[in-house]
DNA sequence: GTCTATACGCGGATAGAC
DNA sequence: GTCTATCCGCGTATAGAC
């Protein structure tokens, strides 16, 4: 029941975006009633939480699992197998994904969700420190923030343009971060 | 008259993003009835296009002006031309730019708008096509999306967090451009 | 637990007085 | 041309039957 809620609110979300997500729409879509949706959700917003929270969660486990392979190599290399998770998570859903990344800083989010949301951003920092050791203090939380910039805006915009590609996207984004950090080093 | 149904809409929009953008808060706001607004304005909609269209002409003014005076030197110093144009341009009202960002795809934009587009992406394909001869054809144009893309997710990211320290944000972006597009060359 | 029906408020847009 | 008053539809949320 809650999943065909998600799931629902996830389609309608990357069909018509933001505007045309309203719990009448997800009850329907979902198969369930008006009445029932409010009975597993306090409010319209509480979906679009889990909805961000649930997405979060898995890019964190797929990051996590790649900062564990990239353990030891090189930057370039780890950065491409960081690149690879955030490329593969966006553009999988790339409507739903922008939709999700405008809405949250609207959202009070829960303390899960923050949490997860600064162990990714750790994750960055993680790498940077230990594969660019001029790096520190407030220079590291800066460039940590700019690569993670870098590489969101220049998936977002192939997800935009339609771009399915992902090797091809792997390497230009890998190519900007490397070459952004490496006059650093 | 006009111009202050825009003006109070442009602080709704950077105050409460587009969700608090509404025809009667912005007739107030503009200090007129909400009949006077209708007519000047058919929609709602009209209102968040004309926005959109003084911005981007804005934007272009000052790209080709720096594209003007970048004409013949190295390309690190014109990607610098450029990109402080886009760090100035973003900089100053960072909530009421990143409300436009989101907003434009989902709006039927008018000819001219779409021609101030077109032209924007001349002058970063120009530029290209002059420093970087190596580049052609799609090539040409994936490069010239993404160094945008790049530039702009790093630029708003900045602003978001409040970064106000243009030089610095100017020099960043920059590094992160050529060394976007020093292998290729 | 799930449904239908509905209350309630708000926002876009219009009518008509002045 | 500008105003006030109002219509209308939609979306959130709730009440109450089954």
């Amino acid at each position: 029941m809650v999943e065909a809620i998600l799931d629902a609110a996830a389609r309608i979300l990357e069909e018509g975006g933001i505007g045309a997500l309203g719990t009448n729409a997800v009850a329907q879509r979902a198969g369930v009633s008006i009445g029932s949706l409010y009975q597993y959700f306090a409010s319209r917003d509480s979906i679009l939480a889990e909805l961000i929270r649930i997405d979060h969660a898995r890019l964190l486990a797929e990051l996590q699992q790649a900062a564990a392979k990239a353990g030891g190599r090189s930057l370039a290399e780890s950065v491409r197998l960081l690149v690879e998770v955030g490329v593969s998570h966006q553009l999988e859903r790339p409507e739903l994904a922008r939709a999700l990344d405008y809405v949250e800083p609207t959202l009070s989010l829960d303390d899960e969700t923050v949490a997860i949301e600064r162990a990714i951003n750790g994750i960055v920092l993680t790498l940077l420190k230990a594969s660019v050791p001029s790096l520190r203090g407030r220079a590291l939380e800066v460039a940590a923030a700019d690569v993670a910039a870098l590489s969101h805006g220049m998936i977002d915009a192939a997800g935009r343009r339609g771009e399915t590609d992902r090797r091809a996207l792997v390497e230009r984004v890998s190519r900007a971060v490397t070459g952004y950090l490496s006059p650093v080093d």
